[in-house]
DNA sequence: AGACGGTCGG
DNA sequence: CCGACCGTCT
């Protein structure tokens, strides 16, 4: 039996809202370190690893480990009947054939309650290899959004180069080309706004605007995201979570697509 | 060679949101007298003359006349990147294939850099008689783009009528009719919200409400617009800019077609 | 149903 | 000036 509470929606709200664009259909695993998704995009190119620990939890129960079967559009349409501030339980017994998902408003006149019929779905069975990277930036969340949108109305590519002190957006398209310089700096009044770069190797890579664009969705979970670059490997882009994280994994464009 | 530097983007950012909705591709022409444009809206009923003089950029440097054709949709998906207090600084060559464009953050972080592509087109030659008035009504920016988005609700025309203290907009429609009289007074602790009346000869006009309405588009570049009318003669709405001004000519509807 | 633009609030 | 929310359009 599985029943985790959190203290409020907001946080599963946005999960979902995250990644419910890239995959339809999912596995929640859920297990005593927590829940866990791993799920490859409906085009097959994006890797979505998410890790939420009992700690993201306000109560948290699991006495075995339970897979949900999830339509992440069904689900998406229940959660987004909670308010971000209610409390959200999520309760399943051991072989579910249903979630039960309940809003409580904090002050108690209001709860709702729903229950979401979960489907067997065929889980690929992922091994991510844990791996160091050529380079670690990490940036504003927001930052890095916006200029994924801005790019994107460019080109359907985006290069990105790191050096030792800077990293550069380019994107070169129909209309003209464009590119975004960010230089490494320390906000000391707001850590959160600056931008790091740890580097052991310059690199320069170009991703799918489209991919760079869904990860970008999940920018409203957390104010920073790091971009773990590797030369001719699959990049990670991580989302930290109060306990726990969102990471996607996209390999890069070789150079006869970009 | 054209050099040009505005302290902050958000005027040009404003100028172009502001006129490309009524035209998709004009010349933006740079000499030694500022940035000028005239242009004819798509549908070809509407005028639209822009000056932007060199006293409203932070360094303006124009050796010989240039043509800048631009699609104003790519360029305004260019300046969207900027945000409003950046640098802004717009290069081009004698012979210009593309315009640069720089926005620089203050702090000097992030620089991001473009080149737009620039295109040939056919420019109208256009000769706008300065003219006198019949009256001319100077009013908040902000109060004329609420009339005219309200009254648009109601009818497809708007009708203007003033006499010596007062203007009153007229709309007629399915629904039902609406009017809003404005009183001519001075406010002397904002005299930008003054309604100021000066008349030669009452006027009594109606004008197309979806032009009023790309007109009323250009109400955040200057907190006052003035409307210039006389009896059957093409209308002048002008927004005064730091130095230089957005105008806008659109002749009255006849009687028949009200 | 999703994306974009505009408006309102912090 | 920036971010979030709501409404409209595709």
């Amino acid at each position: 039996m599985f029943d985790g509470k959190f203290t409020d929606a907001s946080l599963l709200k946005k999960l979902v809202e995250a990644i419910k664009d890239s995959v339809k259909l999912c596995n929640f695993n859920v297990n005593e370190s927590g829940l866990n998704v791993q799920a490859i995009d409906d085009s097959r190119v994006l890797l979505i690893s998410l890790l939420v620990e009992p700690e993201c939890f306000h109560e948290y129960r699991c006495d075995r480990s339970i897979v949900l079967g999830l339509d992440l559009e069904s689900f998406n349409k229940i959660l987004k009947q909670g308010n971000n501030d209610d409390y959200l339980t999520l309760t399943a017994e051991d072989e579910p054939d249903n979630l039960m998902v309940v809003f409580e408003d904090k002050k108690k006149e209001r709860i709702s309650e729903f229950s979401l019929k979960l489907m067997d779905i065929d889980s690929d069975v992922l091994n991510i290899d844990e791996m160091d990277h050529d380079c670690v930036i990490t940036m504003p969340s927001s930052e890095f959004s916006k200029i994924v949108r801005d790019m994107k109305t460019l080109s359907e590519s985006l290069n990105i180069v790191v050096t030792k002190d800077s990293v550069k957006f380019n994107a070169d398209g129909q209309i003209g080309t464009g590119s975004v310089i960010l230089k490494s700096f320390t906000d000391m009044e707001n850590p959160n706004e600056s931008i790091r770069i740890a580097l052991e190797k310059p690199v320069d890579l170009s991703f799918g605007a489209k991919y760079l664009n869904d990860i970008a969705k999940a920018a409203t979970l957390s104010s920073t995201v790091s971009l773990k670059l590797t030369d001719k490997a699959p990049a990670l882009f991580e989302f930290k979570l109060p306990s726990g994280h969102l990471r996607y994994y996209l390999a890069p464009k070789f150079d006869d697509e970009e």
